[in-house]
DNA sequence: ATAACATATGATTTTTATATCATATGAAAT
DNA sequence: ATTTCATATGATATAAAAATCATATGTTAT
């Protein structure tokens, strides 16, 4: 993994693209046509995309024959997640009334 | 606040100025003009970037006369520093030389 | 060896975010 | 009431990131 900058670290995540990707992956590992089918997205974005989130360690790939299999850094993506809906939950009314 | 999307949420940070402004702020609460000159920035440049922070609770300002004196929201700051800290200690091969 | 499938990569266009500049607002001092 | 200091805001220019399209690479099957 390339030495990330706090700026590089949330770069990474602060794209729509790439979050729908973090959250596909969340459900399950997934070969990269599988996640193109699931988001709805084309295989080139996607692609791409995966490059950035695995070059950082946000995701990794283990080979299947002529496949990707796709999985998330979960170790780091958890606690992220967990620290925006805390700072949502404690700052954001119109969340706190939707609960 | 608004209601922030993990888009939303992570764009706010994934900025340089941002994150130098937070740095500054997390060192000690200051006015516009304090952190202009601690981050050698200009002053619409740092007020525009202070209302984006400000409208996502990632800071906050009490007014003192004609001043702003700016403060962060630590709760949500330092375990999301952490998080990236963590991340780099156990993926990123040079920090790991640094140590 | 060639075809078919899966995925990656490079170059360019398009979109989005950021900086900048000029100006407006607000608050205290004279 | 006017000047000065502190900060905010709007419009535009500039820069940066993302999407797109075409094509290349790698892997298995025939």
């Amino acid at each position: 993994m390339k030495c990330l900058s706090y700026t590089q670290f949330f770069e990474v995540i602060a794209n729509k693209t790439r979050l729908r990707i973090i959250e596909s992956l969340f459900r399950s590992p997934k070969s990269v046509t599988e996640i193109c089918n699931d988001i709805k997205e084309e295989q080139s974005k996607v692609s791409h995309n995966l490059k950035i989130l695995t070059d950082c360690s946000f995701s990794e790939f283990k080979k299947d024959g002529k496949k990707r299999v796709y999985s998330l850094n979960e170790k780091t993506i958890i606690p992220l997640m967990n620290i925006v809906d805390k700072h949502a939950a404690s700052h954001c009314k119109k969340c706190q009334m939707l609960k």
